[in-house]
Formats: C-alpha cells, sequence, structure tokens
DNA sequence: CGGACAATTGATCTACCTCAAAATTGGTGG
DNA sequence: CCACCAATTTTGAGGTAGATCAATTGTCCG
C-alpha cells in the first residue's frame, strides 16, 4: 500500500521496491478512539493507516481541542517523528482501524541507503503542511458555511484519489462535535450549518455516508481549489 | 548561516559542510513588501533569508488574507518547493530583506550525496509543520488576547534562538494589519486588544521593538509551551 | 428494552466585526 | 529643519456570526 501510494508520484526501482517490501512490518487493529501516540510521547515506530480513519488533535485548557487532521487509508500520519522526537501531539483512531508499524531505525535506514525515497516521504509531509496552511487560512478567514463546505470537498477528493469515492459519495465517519474541533466552531454551530447547506441541497450527511449533490457549488461556495494536495494529475 | 543553523541539530561531516559550502549562491537585497514567490508559480531556486523579515500567505477573494508564517534570519521559507513544484501560496518581504538563492537542482544534488543532510533540511519543514499546527490551535481555540499574547512569545523565542532577541527585548516589524491576517482577526480588534495587553503592563510595543514586561504572564494567558518548536535545548 | 452517544432545538449573550473618521507616525524632499 | 504625504494606529458607534447553556429527541447496538 505503501508503495503504491509512493508510486503513484515518481516510479521506484526494483531495487527500493523490494527495500519497502523488506521492512519489517507489525499490523495492529485497533478501537474507534484509541490513542495511537500521545503528546509527549518520544515514539520509536511509524504508522501507516490501511483501514479506518484518524486523527490528529491536541487537548487545550478547559475541553478545549483542536483536530488538525483527518487521515484514511495510505495515510502515514506521524511521519514527522521520525526527525522530530518528542510528539507535540496526539495521534488516534475515530473508527475501528488497521494500522502497520514501522520501526523508525529500519525507516530511517530506508531513507539514509535510497534518498530518493526518502525524498518521496518528505514529499508527503510537506502535503500535510500545505493542507495545515489551508485549514489555518479556512478557520481565520472563512465562514462557518464555508468551512463545512471545504473539509467536504477537500475529503472527498482525498477519498477519491485511493478508490474510496466515487459517484458524489464518500464515506465520512466524523461526528458534529469532530467537525466543529477540526474547524474552530461548536457543535451547535455546525449543526445548524448544515442544516442550512442540506436546506440549499448541497448535500446530505447520513449515516457516515456523505452524498454531494452539487459538487460545483460546493467548491465555488468554498473556495476550493485542490491545487493544494499536490495530487499527480494536477501536479 | 546554514550551516550553522542545520549544526545546532546535529554535527556535519568535513565532507558535508563543504558540500553545503560549495552550494553555487545568488544573493539578492529586496525591498519591503516585494513578493519572492507568487502563488502558482514553479520555482527552479528556493532562499534562505540572511537579514530582514518575510511571511507566507494566501489571498483570498474580497481582500481577506491569511498569513501562515513569519520569517526572520537563518530561516528557508521555500524549502517545500523543492519537492512540490508548484506553489500554493505566496512568499514576500515585509521588511527589506537579504537573501540567498539557490538552484533547486544543486540542493536535490546534496540531498541525494549527503542524505543526513536531506534530513536535518527535511527536519526543518516539519517544524514549520509544527507551527502551522500551533498557530491553527490558536485561531480556533484561543481567544484574540491569548493568540497575540502566544505570537509574541513564539517569535521572541525564536528570535532569541538565532541571537536577535535577549533581555526581554526583540524586532517586530509587524503591522497591526498584518498580525490580524496571520491570527484572524480584523486591525480594529488586534489595536483594541494590544492596548488591553499593555494596559496589564504585559508588554510595550513601538517602533517596531517588543519589549516583554512580564514573560510568565505572557506565557501562561497564551497557553504558551515552546516544545512545538523542537529547539535543540528542549529536544 | 435500555443506555450511551449523537443530533437537534430554543433562548440568550458576547467577542469580535463593520464602517467611518480622526489622530499619530515615520519618511521624504525642499 | 520644516512641511507634507502615505501608511499606520487609534477612537466611536452599532451590528452579527457564532458561542453558551440547557434540554429534548433520535439512533445505534448489545
Amino acid at each position: 500500500m505503501l508503495i503504491r501510494k509512493l508510486e503513484s508520484i515518481a516510479p521506484l526501482s526494483d531495487e527500493e521496491r523490494e527495500a519497502i517490501h523488506g521492512l519489517p512490518t507489525k499490523i495492529r487493529t485497533l478501537q474507534a478512539g484509541q490513542n495511537i501516540v500521545h503528546e509527549g510521547d518520544k515514539p520509536s515506530q511509524c504508522c501507516l493507516i490501511v483501514e479506518g480513519w484518524a486523527c490528529r488533535f491536541k487537548i487545550l485548557g478547559e475541553g478545549r481541542r483542536q483536530i488538525f487532521s483527518f487521515h484514511i487509508p495510505g495515510d502515514t500520519p506521524d511521519l514527522q517523528s521520525l526527525h522530530l522526537h518528542t510528539m507535540d501531539h496526539s495521534l488516534a483512531t475515530i473508527t475501528e482501524a488497521t494500522v502497520v508499524l514501522i520501526p523508525h531505525d529500519r525507516m530511517m535506514d530506508l531513507t539514509m541507503r535510497f534518498p530518493r525515497v526518502g525524498a518521496l516521504l518528505w514529499r508527503d509531509t510537506l502535503i500535510d503542511a500545505a493542507i495545515f496552511r489551508e485549514w489555518m487560512a479556512g478557520i481565520g478567514r472563512k465562514s462557518a458555511f464555508g468551512r463545512i463546505a471545504h473539509l467536504f470537498c477537500e475529503m472527498y477528493v482525498k477519498l477519491e484519489a485511493v478508490g474510496l469515492a466515487g459517484d458524489n459519495r464518500c464515506p465520512l465517519p466524523i461526528t458534529q462535535a469532530e467537525l466543529g474541533d477540526a474547524l474552530g466552531l461548536t457543535t451547535v454551530h455546525v449543526n445548524r450549518t448544515l442544516q442550512a447547506m442540506r436546506g440549499q441541497g448541497l448535500i446530505t450527511l447520513r449515516g457516515n455516508t456523505l452524498v454531494v449533490h452539487a459538487w460545483k457549488e460546493l467548491c465555488q461556495s468554498s473556495e476550493f481549489d485542490p491545487a493544494y494536495l499536490h495530487l499527480a494529475k494536477t501536479g
């Protein structure tokens, strides 16, 4: 799965592919709402999500929480721990999930022996940062409506890229409280804004499934431009 | 300067040091408020700030702007263009500035020949992302007061790390409008909040200089914990 | 069927925004 | 050294998106 993702950007040599394949992998299945790594930890391995959803977040005082990202199969959400040894935030599952754990030393070894593979992983963390910037712009400068719509567009495109969305429909196992924590809103306001979006016939969101009825309008109202995701097609 | 920064994390071999030294560098002096790279560009070089301040930002519709980061001497703010070829945001000077431009191909060559140097540069971009997350948490979940105070703490610590701050005093050549665009606030509200901060005797901000009168209170009121900056001392 | 979690509703409040004008400041040229 | 300009900072008045608090309803699932 990691190979497939990396090759979507640049082809790998047999040698490189083999080296990735040779990484020792520990597969683990986790319950929903379980921490993978916690702020302050010094993990010795990093994880690849094979199935399910996860999110990264930080708890502030008085019950406030900021979610930084949602992660889906194919993502390596804590790659940064390879070079920044102390976690400055937490990573937890949202749904039941299957993850693969890869020891840091082996990963490091891989990037030293095959700098081109390292570059692809580096690239992945740069896209991560690009998504952070986009969220920041949303939280800082967009309306609640625009922020939620933008997140829907982003998740749809990301899911589509790994074959998990299509036909204007994608999974979205996220509660309104989580949406609020990701977008800097309260649950109540997320709820009311969702009702407005439904009222305008833009989307349906029921039973962990999002259906987009008017993609173009959704993009427009949220100023969504997928360039920042740097997907293969878009360059 | 780049060598000094990288060596603050891990020592370099003579060979590595020499390779960095051997990079072709074009020095340029820029006026204040000048674009270095623009959203949509495909730059063929990346820049190191030698003197002056810069910021990264994105323009949204209707005069809205989000500033993602402020950059000071020693920073390499567009390192990401090495792997993400199309800029998804812009980089511009805030003050008059001196920058060094390094061709991508030479930089890439360096990281391929010396993966350890590549790793240090990678690390730098990961800290960049950590700062984005911290800003996101601020914009999403903190009061105007907390956000401004937090930015002051962050800039002070970053400047101190490169020897540009000390004695509770540091340069801060940022207008209130820029502060607002960075923190998701209006100029008017930034102004009023600053007055409150002054009123409480926490800071003085005049003539592009910030003086912190009560560091501890400033940190507390903004929930500032420098761990996310991953400075050498802190690990 | 019951319990826990998630979604929804209502009423009220406030931190921050908008608009518009005035006062300061710093730099510049004469 | 002063007058002037443009950019900043500051002030005032009034408005609103989104927060807060407190139930109530719906849904999933063992």
